[in-house]
DNA sequence: GCAGTTTGTTGCGTTGCAGCACAAACAGGA
DNA sequence: TCCTGTTTGTGCTGCAACGCAACAAACTGC
């Protein structure tokens, strides 16, 4: 049976939709008047002042100390109105195979802490491996302020539904586990958490770093060993029916010895010819790039092969999901910026017709990218149904996992 | 600048928001009584019963008039409501190379009148073929109640943007037109229009046709001789960043002289492969379809190639955008009753990982699918955001072509 | 016939926004 | 320097819409 009450509302319901609309142009917008902000919300001045004092009762808001560049226009200056970055923060770590990763988040969405922590993911359990994570967020990262946590986000490499119940995690060799119930057992009573498939998460992270919700279709590629890959659309994931959504990895591409994109463009089959011909032993990533970086005609042959395959593989995307930015993540994806023009003459060429192509970009911060994501969820969901704070009751705190 | 006024609210809006859902569940249910209303909406009954009461004065909703069979229920039974199939009518209509379709449905989604004229739309400028339709479907659909008519929907196999401007239609031969400008200078004024790609239009009418808008995603492919996609999320239509999300036809398939699927599937083929086999030369597709029922092996392993192709592309399809379930529609999906078999062998070889398949199942009505989409995007739009005949101003009937 | 249950309606109280008025703060011109 | 025009922030009053409680009505089962 279908539910609607989602879409009805009450007085109460009025507010709080009001106060999240608020927070969320604050947040697009960095620097508001309250007038500004009655004009965005398309409500009165009164009824923006009033929750806007709202807010800075609840040390949510504040106003801009430092009122230097008056930008002189006729009319008496408003007050620009800020968050407060101690307002409220968000934890993020990512379970990887080789380390932990954990940070830390304000109501700014602006990173505050960060620790790398090396852990072998390959031979751990589950619980953990989970208790391990919670141990550095809450001792490192959220030490001090546990009062003022809004909520505990983990990315894992796994493929799970989106009530967080892994199915199974090759690389971690996890297995029809309910991982969402494992971190919320782990946790202090209270703090919401969150657990999602760590290319999903890079993908918001990617999308909601630069000040919220933006509209638009992203397709986010996480390049590694194996290829991830997420789609966000207008600001929110989007899973697919079984959290399976953006999974181009798993993308044909025609070539003779191997069908998936993952194969074609991942780690390892990239450092298995750079060794046909390097020649010594030690054939890394970095000196495959410094190589194509020289021009070395084998390591350039090698990352042209790359670029075909890579390319190909984002024509049927597009046809498919329509996209309008590409962001290519994790570290082989270093070698993007020394092909990009040979990327962008094979999606030409395949895509007959001329339908604008879309934007490419390489993003940075890769090691970070899954942790940050899942915190920007968090964040995301905290300016979207704040209530809580205000109303009193407990309705919505118990977001499930989603 | 981004707009955050949609997510705010006010007493107005907050009684327009529960009009709409209260029109949606009654919608959806068929019938329900005030206090199942107010269950399903999150509010009291006595807000449910002041809803209802305004729209019976509006005659959008009615009660029930036999009360034949009683559940037999402890309590005191409710007044059952339904909607007033006249209470409002919307025309949708589908411009294609052969023929016109114009068919006009109710307040309850039903078709109370269909139109197929012959048209040849391979020769026919805009203005003229948009000017024909118009004319059809107010002359002879929407005859007596134009001034109940709350919509006109228009689709066409063109490429076009979100906001109705087409960037190419081969099939009509129509490049950079303002199709939703042209469309509503032909109608009168006062009668709000839509202007979709028909594959897309489809799509909504398929996911659409069973109650209001289910959750999950839908694929839908449309294969005559081309081959058209749309996808339907929660109920929306998915365009992606052009307008071009879902294009199947154009996925690769590892085929020696076919590239992409919409030659590997396409009616066109088909006849080519099917006249090489069957000698005479009037090879139609009733007569494979007639052959391959009848096993004969010729024609079976025209259709058993057709099956290969198609799983194919459905299994690309299902690691990009993970669908709930796929809908076959046109003419040509005739052939898939009889491979069905085929299709899910070669699917699940292909799944490596045993994830769920999604449902694949057939559309019937595949000739007025497009036309019944257009008017059902009406319709919803009409569930959404039905305001204007309550508040009485104009705020939200201008809504562009989206 | 009576207890128990569910429904539809009415009146009252509360919440939250809009509209209006007004003081404050600024730019520009006489 | 003063005055006009403009914009901002803040009270106050009114209104729209919902929740709550109470009650009559209608039905089942014992």
């Amino acid at each position: 049976m279908s539910d609607f009450s989602s879409l009805s509302s009450s007085p109460r319901r009025v507010r709080q939709a009001n106060v999240a609309a608020a927070l969320q142009a604050i947040f697009a917008g960095r620097q508001l008047s309250r007038a500004d902000l009655a004009r965005q919300l398309g409500l009165n001045r009164s009824s923006s002042g009033n929750i806007i004092s709202e807010l800075v009762g609840n040390g949510l808001v504040r106003e801009v100390a430092e009122d230097a560049p008056k930008p002189t226009r006729a009319g008496r200056p408003g007050i620009l109105l800020e968050l407060v970055p101690e307002g409220a923060c968000f934890i993020g770590v990512e379970i990887g195979v080789e380390h932990i990763t954990a940070l830390r988040i304000g109501l700014t969405a602006e990173v505050s802490d960060v620790r790398v922590v090396p852990f072998d993911g390959r031979h751990a359990p589950v619980a953990e491996a989970v208790d391990r994570a919670v141990a550095i967020a809450l001792d490192g990262i959220a030490s001090g302020e546990i009062e003022r946590c809004e909520g505990f986000g983990l990315a894992t490499p796994a493929q799970m539904d989106r009530r967080g119940r892994v199915r199974i995690a090759p690389l971690l060799g996890w297995r029809d586990v309910d991982l969402a119930a494992i971190t919320r057992e782990a946790l202090p009573a209270g703090i919401p958490s969150l657990v999602e498939n760590d290319a999903n998460a890079f993908a918001i992270g990617e999308a909601y770093g630069s000040r919220g919700r933006q509209r638009g279709v992203t397709l986010v590629l996480v390049i590694e060993s194996g290829v991830g890959g997420g789609i966000v659309i207008d600001g929110q994931l989007f899973r697919g029916g079984n959290g399976l959504a953006g999974e181009i990895g798993h993308v044909h591409v025609p070539d003779a010895d191997c069908a998936e994109l993952e194969e074609a463009i991942g780690l390892e089959l990239l450092l298995k010819r750079y060794r046909g011909v390097a020649g010594t032993g030690d054939a890394t990533l970095a000196g495959l790039l410094a190589d194509v970086r020289d021009r070395a005609p084998a390591a350039v042959a090698i990352a042209e092969d790359w670029a075909r395959h890579l390319a190909f593989a984002l024509v049927q995307a597009c046809r498919l999901v329509d996209p309008d930015r590409i962001v290519l993540g994790g570290s082989v994806a270093g070698l993007y910026p020394m092909v990009s023009a040979r990327v962008a003459f094979h999606m030409e060429t395949l895509q007959a017709d001329s339908f604008p192509l879309p934007e490419i970009v390489l993003h940075e911060a890769a090691e970070t990218g899954a942790a940050y994501g899942a915190a920007c969820m968090l964040h995301q969901r905290f300016l979207s149904l704040e209530n809580d704070l205000l109303a009193g009751d407990a309705m919505g705190k118990d977001w499930g996992n989603l």
